[in-house]
DNA sequence: TTCTATTGTTGGACTCAGTACAATATTATG
DNA sequence: CATAATATTGTACTGAGTCCAACAATAGAA
Protein backbone atom coordinates (compact mmCIF):
# COMPACT_ATOMS: atom_id res chain seq x y z
CA UNK A 1 0.00 0.00 0.00
CA UNK A 2 3.09 2.46 -0.36
CA UNK A 3 1.71 5.27 -2.49
CA UNK A 4 4.10 5.85 -5.20
CA UNK A 5 4.94 9.53 -3.75
CA UNK A 6 6.85 7.94 -1.57
CA UNK A 7 9.15 6.47 -4.38
CA UNK A 8 12.48 8.58 -4.82
CA UNK A 9 11.63 11.91 -6.88
CA UNK A 10 12.30 11.63 -10.46
CA UNK A 11 12.55 7.95 -10.55
CA UNK A 12 9.90 6.58 -13.10
CA UNK A 13 6.82 4.73 -11.05
CA UNK A 14 7.57 1.23 -11.76
CA UNK A 15 4.39 -0.12 -13.44
CA UNK A 16 1.79 -2.63 -11.66
CA UNK A 17 2.75 -5.50 -14.33
CA UNK A 18 6.26 -5.54 -13.00
CA UNK A 19 6.01 -5.33 -9.38
CA UNK A 20 3.42 -8.14 -9.57
CA UNK A 21 5.99 -9.94 -11.62
CA UNK A 22 8.96 -9.12 -9.02
CA UNK A 23 6.55 -10.03 -6.06
CA UNK A 24 6.00 -13.25 -7.52
CA UNK A 25 9.29 -14.54 -8.05
CA UNK A 26 10.42 -13.51 -4.68
CA UNK A 27 7.20 -15.22 -3.11
CA UNK A 28 8.01 -18.14 -5.51
CA UNK A 29 11.49 -18.52 -4.43
CA UNK A 30 10.63 -18.05 -0.59
CA UNK A 31 8.04 -20.38 -0.32
CA UNK A 32 7.71 -22.43 -3.13
CA UNK A 33 4.84 -21.85 -6.02
CA UNK A 34 2.03 -24.19 -4.46
CA UNK A 35 1.94 -22.49 -0.88
CA UNK A 36 2.16 -19.11 -2.60
CA UNK A 37 -1.15 -17.63 -2.91
CA UNK A 38 -1.91 -15.32 -5.54
CA UNK A 39 -3.13 -12.70 -2.10
CA UNK A 40 0.50 -13.37 -0.99
CA UNK A 41 1.58 -11.57 -4.14
CA UNK A 42 -0.33 -8.85 -4.28
CA UNK A 43 0.44 -7.81 -0.60
CA UNK A 44 3.40 -7.56 -1.38
CA UNK A 45 3.10 -5.52 -4.36
CA UNK A 46 1.11 -3.46 -2.72
CA UNK A 47 -1.81 -3.56 -5.19
CA UNK A 48 -5.05 -4.86 -4.34
CA UNK A 49 -5.70 -8.77 -5.77
CA UNK A 50 -8.24 -7.83 -8.77
CA UNK A 51 -5.20 -6.05 -10.18
CA UNK A 52 -3.35 -9.24 -10.66
CA UNK A 53 -6.11 -10.30 -12.89
CA UNK A 54 -5.55 -6.80 -14.49
CA UNK A 55 -2.14 -8.55 -15.96
CA UNK A 56 -2.67 -12.33 -16.15
CA UNK A 57 -5.26 -14.79 -16.31
CA UNK A 58 -4.37 -17.31 -13.97
CA UNK A 59 -1.37 -17.92 -11.39
CA UNK A 60 0.69 -19.78 -13.52
CA UNK A 61 1.16 -17.30 -16.28
CA UNK A 62 3.86 -15.56 -14.17
CA UNK A 63 6.31 -18.60 -14.07
CA UNK A 64 6.02 -18.44 -18.35
CA UNK A 65 6.22 -14.40 -19.06
CA UNK A 66 9.77 -15.00 -20.80
CA UNK A 67 8.14 -18.25 -22.44
CA UNK A 68 5.27 -16.39 -23.81
CA UNK A 69 7.16 -12.93 -25.18
CA UNK A 70 9.29 -15.71 -27.25
CA UNK A 71 6.11 -17.72 -28.69
CA UNK A 72 4.76 -14.51 -29.37
CA UNK A 73 8.15 -13.41 -31.25
CA UNK A 74 7.66 -16.80 -33.09
CA UNK A 75 4.46 -16.24 -34.01
CA UNK A 76 5.69 -12.80 -36.21
CA UNK A 77 8.71 -13.95 -37.29
CA UNK A 78 6.61 -17.40 -38.89
CA UNK A 79 3.90 -14.62 -40.72
CA UNK A 80 6.89 -12.89 -41.84
CA UNK A 81 8.12 -15.55 -43.82
CA UNK A 82 6.98 -15.59 -47.25
CA UNK A 83 5.74 -18.44 -49.67
CA UNK A 84 8.06 -20.70 -51.39
CA UNK A 85 11.02 -20.94 -48.63
CA UNK A 86 11.92 -24.18 -47.42
CA UNK A 87 9.04 -24.68 -44.62
CA UNK A 88 11.27 -26.45 -42.31
CA UNK A 89 14.48 -24.87 -42.50
CA UNK A 90 12.67 -21.37 -41.93
CA UNK A 91 11.20 -23.04 -38.92
CA UNK A 92 14.25 -23.88 -37.60
CA UNK A 93 16.04 -20.79 -38.09
CA UNK A 94 13.11 -18.78 -36.90
CA UNK A 95 12.96 -20.48 -33.81
CA UNK A 96 16.64 -19.97 -33.19
CA UNK A 97 16.58 -16.25 -34.09
CA UNK A 98 13.86 -16.00 -31.37
CA UNK A 99 15.75 -18.00 -29.08
CA UNK A 100 19.47 -16.17 -29.72
CA UNK A 101 18.74 -13.33 -27.82
CA UNK A 102 18.06 -14.53 -24.46
CA UNK A 103 20.86 -14.45 -22.10
CA UNK A 104 20.91 -15.68 -18.38
CA UNK A 105 19.03 -12.72 -17.51
CA UNK A 106 15.91 -13.11 -19.18
CA UNK A 107 14.33 -16.85 -18.44
CA UNK A 108 11.11 -18.35 -17.43
CA UNK A 109 11.21 -18.62 -13.89
CA UNK A 110 9.68 -22.05 -13.92
CA UNK A 111 12.39 -23.18 -16.09
CA UNK A 112 15.39 -22.58 -14.05
CA UNK A 113 13.63 -22.47 -10.64
CA UNK A 114 12.00 -25.89 -11.09
CA UNK A 115 13.15 -27.51 -7.84
CA UNK A 116 13.64 -24.80 -5.99
CA UNK A 117 10.21 -24.02 -6.49
CA UNK A 118 9.22 -27.88 -5.93
CA UNK A 119 6.07 -29.25 -6.87
CA UNK A 120 7.16 -29.91 -10.56
CA UNK A 121 4.01 -31.10 -11.49
CA UNK A 122 2.04 -27.89 -10.90
CA UNK A 123 4.61 -26.03 -13.35
CA UNK A 124 4.58 -28.34 -15.62
CA UNK A 125 0.94 -28.43 -16.75
CA UNK A 126 0.95 -24.91 -17.22
CA UNK A 127 3.73 -24.99 -19.14
CA UNK A 128 2.22 -27.73 -21.80
CA UNK A 129 0.10 -25.26 -22.58
CA UNK A 130 2.97 -22.88 -24.15
CA UNK A 131 4.18 -26.23 -25.95
CA UNK A 132 0.42 -26.52 -27.42
CA UNK A 133 0.23 -22.96 -28.50
CA UNK A 134 3.19 -23.23 -30.39
CA UNK A 135 2.39 -26.47 -31.99
CA UNK A 136 -0.48 -24.63 -33.26
CA UNK A 137 1.66 -22.04 -34.80
CA UNK A 138 4.24 -24.61 -36.60
CA UNK A 139 1.17 -26.42 -37.66
CA UNK A 140 -0.81 -23.34 -39.25
CA UNK A 141 2.54 -21.97 -40.81
CA UNK A 142 3.15 -25.55 -42.56
CA UNK A 143 -0.25 -26.30 -43.03
CA UNK A 144 0.21 -22.84 -45.06
CA UNK A 145 3.39 -23.40 -47.16
CA UNK A 146 2.25 -27.16 -47.54
CA UNK A 147 -0.81 -26.41 -48.71
CA UNK A 148 -2.26 -28.86 -46.89
CA UNK A 149 -4.98 -28.93 -44.19
CA UNK A 150 -3.90 -28.03 -40.67
CA UNK A 151 -5.78 -31.22 -39.45
CA UNK A 152 -3.53 -33.17 -41.58
CA UNK A 153 -1.96 -36.29 -39.82
CA UNK A 154 1.58 -34.83 -41.65
CA UNK A 155 1.37 -32.38 -40.79
CA UNK A 156 0.07 -32.34 -37.00
CA UNK A 157 2.63 -35.35 -36.25
CA UNK A 158 5.35 -32.57 -37.95
CA UNK A 159 4.35 -29.72 -35.74
CA UNK A 160 4.09 -31.63 -32.91
CA UNK A 161 7.36 -33.32 -33.02
CA UNK A 162 9.21 -29.90 -33.65
CA UNK A 163 7.28 -28.13 -30.58
CA UNK A 164 8.66 -31.10 -28.23
CA UNK A 165 11.87 -31.19 -29.71
CA UNK A 166 11.71 -27.32 -29.16
CA UNK A 167 10.69 -28.39 -25.29
CA UNK A 168 13.39 -30.26 -24.92
CA UNK A 169 15.63 -27.76 -25.96
CA UNK A 170 14.80 -25.68 -23.19
CA UNK A 171 14.25 -28.21 -20.50
CA UNK A 172 17.55 -29.50 -20.92
CA UNK A 173 19.17 -26.03 -21.12
CA UNK A 174 17.53 -24.82 -18.09
CA UNK A 175 18.42 -28.66 -16.10
CA UNK A 176 22.00 -28.07 -17.36
CA UNK A 177 22.35 -24.83 -15.71
CA UNK A 178 22.13 -21.71 -18.12
CA UNK A 179 25.22 -20.08 -19.39
CA UNK A 180 26.69 -23.80 -19.68
CA UNK A 181 25.83 -23.23 -23.72
CA UNK A 182 23.81 -20.58 -25.13
CA UNK A 183 20.13 -22.03 -25.67
CA UNK A 184 20.43 -21.60 -29.36
CA UNK A 185 22.66 -24.59 -29.25
CA UNK A 186 20.64 -26.64 -27.83
CA UNK A 187 18.11 -25.99 -30.29
CA UNK A 188 20.09 -26.71 -32.85
CA UNK A 189 20.48 -30.38 -31.94
CA UNK A 190 17.57 -30.87 -30.80
CA UNK A 191 16.27 -29.78 -34.42
CA UNK A 192 18.66 -31.85 -35.80
CA UNK A 193 17.30 -35.02 -34.00
CA UNK A 194 13.72 -34.49 -35.38
CA UNK A 195 14.37 -33.24 -38.85
CA UNK A 196 17.36 -35.73 -39.79
CA UNK A 197 14.64 -38.48 -37.92
CA UNK A 198 14.85 -40.20 -35.34
CA UNK A 199 15.86 -43.48 -37.21
CA UNK A 200 19.28 -42.11 -37.96
CA UNK A 201 19.87 -40.04 -34.92
CA UNK A 202 19.01 -43.05 -32.10
CA UNK A 203 20.39 -45.74 -35.10
CA UNK A 204 18.59 -48.64 -35.87
CA UNK A 205 19.68 -51.24 -32.99
CA UNK A 206 20.08 -50.09 -29.31
CA UNK A 207 23.25 -50.91 -27.03
CA UNK A 208 23.45 -54.52 -25.84
CA UNK A 209 24.06 -54.90 -22.14
CA UNK B 1 -29.19 -42.02 -3.16
CA UNK B 2 -31.58 -45.12 -4.24
CA UNK B 3 -30.06 -48.23 -1.97
CA UNK B 4 -28.67 -51.16 -3.93
CA UNK B 5 -31.88 -52.98 -2.72
CA UNK B 6 -33.93 -51.24 -5.52
CA UNK B 7 -31.39 -52.84 -7.96
CA UNK B 8 -32.97 -55.88 -10.42
CA UNK B 9 -32.52 -59.18 -8.09
CA UNK B 10 -29.34 -60.72 -8.92
CA UNK B 11 -27.74 -57.89 -11.07
CA UNK B 12 -24.59 -57.40 -9.81
CA UNK B 13 -24.86 -53.82 -8.19
CA UNK B 14 -22.24 -51.58 -10.60
CA UNK B 15 -19.33 -50.24 -9.52
CA UNK B 16 -19.77 -46.53 -8.12
CA UNK B 17 -16.56 -45.50 -10.76
CA UNK B 18 -18.93 -46.84 -13.70
CA UNK B 19 -21.91 -45.25 -12.45
CA UNK B 20 -19.65 -41.97 -11.94
CA UNK B 21 -18.33 -42.44 -15.41
CA UNK B 22 -21.50 -43.22 -17.03
CA UNK B 23 -23.20 -40.16 -14.82
CA UNK B 24 -20.18 -37.94 -16.39
CA UNK B 25 -20.25 -38.74 -19.85
CA UNK B 26 -24.28 -37.97 -19.94
CA UNK B 27 -24.03 -34.64 -18.49
CA UNK B 28 -21.06 -33.62 -20.46
CA UNK B 29 -22.77 -33.92 -23.58
CA UNK B 30 -25.83 -32.74 -22.04
CA UNK B 31 -24.22 -29.31 -20.47
CA UNK B 32 -20.94 -28.86 -21.98
CA UNK B 33 -17.74 -30.38 -19.86
CA UNK B 34 -17.88 -26.88 -18.60
CA UNK B 35 -21.30 -26.36 -17.23
CA UNK B 36 -20.67 -29.12 -15.37
CA UNK B 37 -20.21 -29.51 -11.65
CA UNK B 38 -18.82 -32.71 -9.75
CA UNK B 39 -22.02 -31.68 -7.78
CA UNK B 40 -24.21 -32.45 -10.81
CA UNK B 41 -22.12 -35.76 -11.90
CA UNK B 42 -22.57 -37.16 -7.93
CA UNK B 43 -26.17 -36.45 -7.54
CA UNK B 44 -26.67 -38.21 -11.07
CA UNK B 45 -25.08 -40.59 -9.98
CA UNK B 46 -26.55 -41.27 -6.53
CA UNK B 47 -23.33 -40.62 -4.65
CA UNK B 48 -21.39 -38.17 -2.45
CA UNK B 49 -19.48 -35.70 -3.96
CA UNK B 50 -16.77 -37.05 -1.96
CA UNK B 51 -16.82 -40.04 -3.46
CA UNK B 52 -16.20 -38.80 -6.72
CA UNK B 53 -12.72 -37.56 -5.46
CA UNK B 54 -12.37 -41.86 -4.26
CA UNK B 55 -12.29 -42.49 -8.00
CA UNK B 56 -10.73 -39.36 -9.79
CA UNK B 57 -8.25 -36.61 -8.52
CA UNK B 58 -9.88 -34.23 -11.15
CA UNK B 59 -12.65 -33.92 -12.83
CA UNK B 60 -11.28 -33.81 -15.92
CA UNK B 61 -10.09 -37.29 -15.36
CA UNK B 62 -13.22 -38.67 -16.67
CA UNK B 63 -12.08 -37.53 -19.39
CA UNK B 64 -9.02 -39.55 -20.09
CA UNK B 65 -10.09 -43.31 -18.46
CA UNK B 66 -9.55 -44.94 -21.99
CA UNK B 67 -6.42 -42.81 -22.48
CA UNK B 68 -5.13 -43.52 -18.99
CA UNK B 69 -5.67 -47.22 -19.58
CA UNK B 70 -3.52 -46.98 -22.78
CA UNK B 71 -0.62 -45.31 -21.08
CA UNK B 72 -0.59 -47.98 -18.34
CA UNK B 73 -0.37 -50.46 -20.73
CA UNK B 74 1.92 -48.94 -23.05
CA UNK B 75 4.07 -48.61 -19.58
CA UNK B 76 3.92 -52.48 -19.31
CA UNK B 77 4.40 -53.06 -22.70
CA UNK B 78 7.67 -51.02 -22.37
CA UNK B 79 8.87 -52.35 -19.38
CA UNK B 80 8.66 -56.26 -20.83
CA UNK B 81 11.02 -55.42 -23.26
CA UNK B 82 14.34 -57.04 -23.16
CA UNK B 83 17.38 -55.09 -23.88
CA UNK B 84 19.30 -55.22 -26.71
CA UNK B 85 16.47 -54.32 -29.29
CA UNK B 86 16.60 -52.00 -31.54
CA UNK B 87 14.66 -49.38 -29.79
CA UNK B 88 12.49 -46.95 -31.90
CA UNK B 89 11.42 -49.93 -33.49
CA UNK B 90 9.75 -51.44 -30.26
CA UNK B 91 8.15 -48.26 -29.08
CA UNK B 92 6.45 -48.25 -32.25
CA UNK B 93 5.60 -51.89 -32.42
CA UNK B 94 4.57 -51.55 -28.78
CA UNK B 95 2.20 -48.05 -29.07
CA UNK B 96 1.09 -50.10 -32.08
CA UNK B 97 -0.20 -53.34 -29.88
CA UNK B 98 -1.76 -51.07 -27.18
CA UNK B 99 -3.77 -49.23 -29.91
CA UNK B 100 -4.64 -51.72 -32.39
CA UNK B 101 -7.84 -53.17 -30.09
CA UNK B 102 -8.85 -49.54 -29.55
CA UNK B 103 -12.23 -49.52 -31.57
CA UNK B 104 -15.31 -47.59 -31.56
CA UNK B 105 -16.29 -48.43 -28.08
CA UNK B 106 -13.53 -47.34 -26.09
CA UNK B 107 -12.54 -43.95 -26.82
CA UNK B 108 -11.46 -41.04 -24.42
CA UNK B 109 -14.46 -38.85 -24.02
CA UNK B 110 -12.61 -35.73 -24.48
CA UNK B 111 -11.25 -36.81 -28.32
CA UNK B 112 -14.59 -37.63 -29.66
CA UNK B 113 -17.05 -35.19 -28.12
CA UNK B 114 -14.42 -32.35 -27.84
CA UNK B 115 -17.04 -30.30 -29.94
CA UNK B 116 -20.13 -30.95 -28.79
CA UNK B 117 -18.73 -30.41 -25.09
CA UNK B 118 -17.44 -26.85 -26.21
CA UNK B 119 -14.62 -25.19 -24.85
CA UNK B 120 -11.43 -27.48 -26.07
CA UNK B 121 -9.35 -25.07 -24.09
CA UNK B 122 -10.80 -26.61 -20.71
CA UNK B 123 -10.16 -30.21 -22.14
CA UNK B 124 -6.84 -29.31 -24.00
CA UNK B 125 -4.64 -29.10 -21.18
CA UNK B 126 -5.79 -32.13 -19.21
CA UNK B 127 -5.11 -33.50 -22.20
CA UNK B 128 -1.53 -32.45 -22.41
CA UNK B 129 -0.55 -33.90 -19.11
CA UNK B 130 -1.19 -37.02 -20.34
CA UNK B 131 1.65 -36.39 -23.05
CA UNK B 132 3.75 -35.71 -20.89
CA UNK B 133 3.52 -38.70 -19.06
CA UNK B 134 3.95 -40.66 -22.19
CA UNK B 135 7.02 -38.38 -22.98
CA UNK B 136 8.66 -39.41 -19.60
CA UNK B 137 8.06 -43.06 -19.98
CA UNK B 138 9.25 -43.18 -23.77
CA UNK B 139 12.08 -41.05 -22.20
CA UNK B 140 12.93 -43.28 -19.62
CA UNK B 141 13.05 -46.15 -22.22
CA UNK B 142 15.11 -44.60 -24.51
CA UNK B 143 17.32 -43.50 -22.04
CA UNK B 144 17.82 -47.25 -20.26
CA UNK B 145 18.29 -48.54 -23.97
CA UNK B 146 20.39 -46.17 -25.50
CA UNK B 147 22.80 -46.08 -21.90
CA UNK B 148 22.58 -42.46 -21.55
CA UNK B 149 20.85 -40.16 -19.21
CA UNK B 150 16.84 -39.55 -19.38
CA UNK B 151 17.57 -35.64 -19.28
CA UNK B 152 19.94 -35.63 -22.67
CA UNK B 153 19.00 -33.91 -24.89
CA UNK B 154 18.96 -36.59 -27.72
CA UNK B 155 16.69 -38.88 -25.66
CA UNK B 156 14.23 -35.98 -24.66
CA UNK B 157 14.07 -34.63 -27.83
CA UNK B 158 13.11 -38.22 -29.21
CA UNK B 159 10.80 -38.81 -26.67
CA UNK B 160 8.63 -35.35 -26.91
CA UNK B 161 8.52 -36.06 -30.95
CA UNK B 162 7.50 -39.66 -30.60
CA UNK B 163 4.96 -38.58 -28.08
CA UNK B 164 3.87 -35.75 -30.02
CA UNK B 165 3.67 -37.67 -33.33
CA UNK B 166 1.46 -40.42 -31.19
CA UNK B 167 -0.80 -37.23 -29.94
CA UNK B 168 -1.42 -36.47 -33.30
CA UNK B 169 -2.66 -39.90 -34.74
CA UNK B 170 -4.76 -39.79 -31.83
CA UNK B 171 -6.36 -36.87 -33.01
CA UNK B 172 -6.81 -36.81 -36.35
CA UNK B 173 -8.08 -40.32 -36.04
CA UNK B 174 -10.88 -38.51 -33.69
CA UNK B 175 -11.17 -35.63 -36.09
CA UNK B 176 -11.32 -37.72 -38.71
CA UNK B 177 -14.39 -39.65 -37.14
CA UNK B 178 -13.43 -42.71 -35.46
CA UNK B 179 -14.20 -45.74 -37.66
CA UNK B 180 -13.27 -44.56 -40.79
CA UNK B 181 -9.71 -46.41 -40.48
CA UNK B 182 -8.62 -47.99 -37.43
CA UNK B 183 -6.13 -45.84 -35.31
CA UNK B 184 -3.55 -48.50 -35.71
CA UNK B 185 -3.02 -47.18 -39.15
CA UNK B 186 -2.99 -43.18 -38.14
CA UNK B 187 -0.46 -44.34 -35.80
CA UNK B 188 2.00 -46.06 -37.98
CA UNK B 189 1.97 -43.11 -40.09
CA UNK B 190 2.58 -40.50 -37.54
CA UNK B 191 5.59 -43.00 -36.42
CA UNK B 192 6.94 -43.04 -39.81
CA UNK B 193 7.03 -39.59 -40.05
CA UNK B 194 9.45 -38.75 -37.15
CA UNK B 195 11.27 -42.43 -37.44
CA UNK B 196 12.52 -40.80 -41.16
CA UNK B 197 12.55 -37.56 -40.29
CA UNK B 198 11.20 -34.35 -40.85
CA UNK B 199 13.48 -33.28 -43.85
CA UNK B 200 12.46 -36.31 -45.89
CA UNK B 201 8.67 -36.46 -45.08
CA UNK B 202 8.27 -32.80 -45.49
CA UNK B 203 10.34 -32.73 -47.91
CA UNK B 204 13.42 -30.31 -48.64
CA UNK B 205 11.19 -27.08 -50.29
CA UNK B 206 7.66 -25.55 -49.78
CA UNK B 207 4.77 -25.54 -52.68
CA UNK B 208 5.17 -22.44 -54.68
CA UNK B 209 2.49 -20.22 -54.64
C1' DT C 1 -23.44 -67.01 13.58
C1' DT C 2 -20.63 -63.19 15.90
C1' DC C 3 -16.61 -60.46 16.30
C1' DT C 4 -13.27 -57.83 13.90
C1' DA C 5 -10.42 -55.65 10.47
C1' DT C 6 -10.66 -53.53 6.11
C1' DT C 7 -12.51 -50.92 2.78
C1' DG C 8 -16.02 -47.82 0.83
C1' DT C 9 -18.91 -43.92 1.68
C1' DT C 10 -20.41 -39.76 3.67
C1' DG C 11 -20.81 -34.95 6.04
C1' DG C 12 -18.90 -30.85 6.98
C1' DA C 13 -15.79 -27.34 7.07
C1' DC C 14 -12.18 -25.31 4.74
C1' DT C 15 -8.67 -22.90 1.15
C1' DC C 16 -7.95 -20.81 -2.94
C1' DA C 17 -8.27 -19.79 -8.03
C1' DG C 18 -10.92 -17.51 -11.09
C1' DT C 19 -15.19 -14.61 -12.56
C1' DA C 20 -18.45 -10.70 -12.70
C1' DC C 21 -19.68 -6.20 -12.01
C1' DA C 22 -20.15 -1.87 -10.21
C1' DA C 23 -17.70 2.01 -8.04
C1' DT C 24 -13.88 4.89 -7.69
C1' DA C 25 -9.39 6.73 -8.74
C1' DT C 26 -5.93 8.08 -12.14
C1' DT C 27 -4.23 9.64 -16.24
C1' DA C 28 -4.38 11.45 -20.70
C1' DT C 29 -6.55 14.56 -24.05
C1' DG C 30 -9.24 18.16 -25.76
C1' DC D 1 -10.57 22.88 -16.62
C1' DA D 2 -13.67 19.42 -18.29
C1' DT D 3 -14.19 15.01 -20.07
C1' DA D 4 -13.19 10.62 -21.80
C1' DA D 5 -10.38 6.57 -21.38
C1' DT D 6 -7.96 3.56 -18.54
C1' DA D 7 -6.32 1.52 -14.11
C1' DT D 8 -7.49 0.10 -9.73
C1' DT D 9 -10.34 -1.41 -6.13
C1' DG D 10 -14.36 -3.58 -3.20
C1' DT D 11 -17.54 -6.97 -2.80
C1' DA D 12 -19.72 -11.00 -3.56
C1' DC D 13 -19.84 -15.19 -5.76
C1' DT D 14 -18.93 -20.19 -7.95
C1' DG D 15 -16.64 -24.38 -8.00
C1' DA D 16 -12.47 -27.47 -7.67
C1' DG D 17 -9.82 -29.76 -4.63
C1' DT D 18 -8.20 -31.03 0.38
C1' DC D 19 -8.66 -32.75 5.03
C1' DC D 20 -10.48 -35.35 8.59
C1' DA D 21 -13.52 -37.64 11.43
C1' DA D 22 -17.69 -40.46 11.50
C1' DC D 23 -20.24 -44.09 9.70
C1' DA D 24 -21.73 -48.16 6.72
C1' DA D 25 -20.72 -52.34 4.31
C1' DT D 26 -18.26 -56.25 3.46
C1' DA D 27 -15.15 -60.14 4.02
C1' DG D 28 -12.73 -63.34 6.80
C1' DA D 29 -11.67 -65.62 11.01
C1' DA D 30 -13.27 -67.64 15.16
Amino acid sequence: MIPASQNAVGRPRASSRAVIEDAAAELFLENTYALTTIEHITQRAGVSRNTFFNYFDAKSDVLWVELDAAIDRLSRELQAVPRGRPALEEIRAATIRVVSDIGVDRVPLALTQDDVMGTAEETRVSGLARLARRSDLIADFLAGHLLRSPNDLLVLSAANALSGAISAAWTVWARDGIGRHPLAEYMAEAFDVVSNGLEFALGTTSVAE
